[in-house]
RNA sequence: GCUGGAAUAGUCUAGUGGCAAUGACAAGAGACUGUAAAUCUCUCGGCUUCGGCCUUCGUAGGUUCGAGUCCUACUUCCAGCA
């Protein structure tokens, strides 16, 4: 039996919460901190795993909702890691065969039900409706969540216990508790409803994992989910909650830190949780991947990240620079590089905004794919690369110098 | 040369007497944060004080209260026959 997960501190920020550490996993080490490159089918759309390696990627994150009907599948294959996913972008069926992380679904309750897409945004001005959502597609009890696969109609139910079988089936190395995401737009009474519900599924969680957490041959780990909103008594409430939960003297691995946010709400909420949380286990942060979300994220000592934007805005035709992001529409004809000193694969090979605008606007569904696949490199290099340079930044004693220097260049868009 | 068909916005296209005129693409602007997302929203003849005003469906006339639509001629293109 390999070990559990293990994860120590290498140096953390003087007077901070903020840290580089090294996480271990059965299928590897992950050097903190870390942006996680999100698989949710089990497999990084447009991205091969030669791909992943090469931009640096150290661990992927699947999703148990996802993959629910193929985990007796994917137990079969081994686990996640050895499983060869059958792809829909023709990039071959090669795993991820390092470190593995799973999502519960919890995301799911919130997207399929009470949330519109832009439910989970951050930015304060913009309208937030919830009622709006006609067509609620999942129903939240103290069991578990009912809901229609939007892919194919079919109800469907899961709880805590679902959620962990599912997810000891898939064998990832890193597994999240059945949660509630709240919306931007629910109320304080409503937060403490389903944080607390929240945490009796964590225990329920706990208890089911424990029976399976070695099904494969390796130990796999549970991280609880903190939710609690934008309010400080929740907040640190479900962080001790959450803390100090155990069953036969066994608590969590880690700690995942959920919720959707204000922008400017993020760095004093992380700092609660953080402050209530013991320092020695790893913290997740869930689904954020912004230059300023991951550089206030660390310094308020998250160690891992995940988020769908690096590659669905490369997609979309938005490029990352160390200026701030550009619409790539606006490029036509341009002989300019993506992002100058990038050291991507996209970049070294040559490709300019021009060309690669070209690729995308072809109108030839090959050519999209690979621009699909050039853009993504690029965008999660980005993001990987700035994980990387924190880590250096804090082990070197200049995280401070780095950051302001990294965000005064991002979001001022001097030039370009 | 004869006969038939066609001509609509940047391109293709809908429209057979009634509101600058359908849809697609291209183009322009924006969005996207634990993936119902190779997606979605908006603009796309000109002007505007946002109430409207003006100019548009190959060209020129005509019929009509009213024409992209019907009629005549012309121009160009396509097909068939010589």
């Amino acid at each position: 039996m390999i070990e559990g997960l293990s994860f120590k501190i290498e140096k953390a920020l003087p007077n901070g919460l903020g840290r580089a550490g090294m996480i271990w996993t059965a299928h590897g080490v992950i050097k903190t901190p870390a942006f996680i490159a999100v698989g949710t089918h089990g497999y990084v759309r447009f991205l091969s795993s030669a791909n992943l390696t090469q931009l640096g990627a150290q661990a992927m994150l699947s999703n148990g909702y996802h993959l629910r009907r193929r985990a007796p599948e994917i137990a079969g294959a081994g686990g996640l890691a050895a499983w060869r996913p059958e792809r829909q972008d023709e990039i071959g069926n090669m795993p991820w065969q390092g470190p593995t992380i799973t999502d519960s679904g919890g995301f799911q309750v919130m997207s399929l039900g009470s949330g519109l897409g832009k439910v989970v945004s951050m930015e304060k001005e913009r309208q937030v409706t919830n009622t709006a959502h006609k067509e609620r597609l999942a129903r939240v009890t103290e069991e578990g969540v009912s809901f229609i696969d939007p892919f194919d109609a079919q109800p469907d139910f899961i709880g805590p216990e679902e959620s962990m079988r599912i997810q000891c089936q898939i064998g990832a190395d890193i597994h999240m508790a059945f949660d509630e995401l709240t919306s931007l737009a629910d109320s304080y009474e409503y937060n403490i409803e389903a944080m607390r519900r929240t945490e009796r599924w964590a225990k329920r969680s706990l208890n089911a994992h424990l029976q399976h957490r070695d099904d494969l041959g390796y130990r796999q780990n549970l991280y609880a989910v903190l939710q609690g909103g934008r309010w400080e008594d929740l907040r640190r409430q479900t962080a001790k909650n959450l803390a100090t939960m155990q069953i036969n003297g066994i608590g969590f691995d880690g700690f995942g830190l959920g919720g959707a946010f204000l922008k400017e709400d993020l760095g004093e909420i992380l700092r609660w949780c953080n402050e209530e949380l013991p320092a020695d286990k790893p913290k997740h942060l869930l689904g954020l991947s912004h230059p300023d979300d991951i550089l206030i994220g660390t310094a308020m000592g998250a160690d891992t990240f995940d988020c769908v934007a690096p590659m669905r805005e490369a997609r979309h035709g938005k490029i990352y620079t160390k200026f701030g992001s550009l619409n790539l529409r606006q490029f036509r004809d341009s002989g300019k590089v993506l992002d100058p000193g990038c050291d991507c694969a996209t970049c070294q090979a040559g490709w300019t905004l021009g060309s690669l605008r070209a690729l995308w606007r072809s109108g030839d569904s090959e050519k999209k794919r690979h621009f699909y696949n050039l853009a993504s490199i690029h965008n999660l290099r980005f993001t990987i690369r700035l994980t990387e340079q924190i880590r250096a930044a804090i082990l070197g004693d200049y995280f401070t110098e780095f950051k302001d220097d990294f965000l005064r260049h991002y979001y001022q868009k001097t030039s370009y």
